[in-house]
DNA sequence: GCCAACGTTGGC
DNA sequence: GCCAACGTTGGC
């Protein structure tokens, strides 16, 4: 079992619209640091922050959990998608996603800044200066900091 | 809107 | 294989 922590903006992906949706395949990561971890290191049953970036303030909305381990991007051979990348192709798909699945969401946000006081989560990546990751992996002890700071009793999940 | 940090591209 | 130029991310 491992933990994840992955960005999704807003204004693109809302917690929100997963929650509605249930589950959704993570399409879209255009970095290879990113597509190693999904397609490497993430397996069913893992569980995720789901972050909201690029807003005011940035914070953990809740928590998602991998239901299907990775499938390449079908959005980077399909030339009307924004995500289109010529240089994948059926034969080598060279972008991978993974599904997840809305389990919880946090009884309150937890925003970046309370993280960044929070010395229980020393040593965090996504408070790393220049952290750019949109998908990284977060331990266990710092995902249950970031779950209680959100009134999420983490054994009960 | 700014800009630091980082990743990618492409000429050589 | 180096590295300058460029593009993107994302907090502030």
């Amino acid at each position: 079992m491992a933990f994840w922590l992955m960005k999704s903006e807003p204004h693109v992906y809302p917690w929100e619209q997963l929650v509605s949706d249930g589950e959704t395949h993570w399409d879209g990561v255009r970095n290879y640091q990113a597509r190693n971890i999904m397609r490497d290191d993430m397996k069913v049953g893992d569980f995720v922050l789901f972050y909201h970036s690029n807003c005011k303030p940035p914070h953990v909305a809740g928590v998602a959990r991998v239901c299907r381990e990775a499938y390449p991007d079908f959005t980077a051979l399909d030339t009307d998608s924004n995500y289109f990348d010529p240089k994948s192709s059926p034969d080598n798909p060279r972008w991978m996603m993974v599904d997840i699945e809305a389990v919880e969401q946090l009884p309150d946000t937890v925003p970046l800044g309370d993280m960044r006081e929070n010395p229980e989560l020393n040593g965090m990546p996504l408070l790393q200066r220049g952290q750019r990751l949109s998908v990284q992996p977060v331990s266990e002890q710092h995902f249950e900091t970031v779950c209680g700071m959100g009134g999420l009793d983490p054994s009960s999940l």
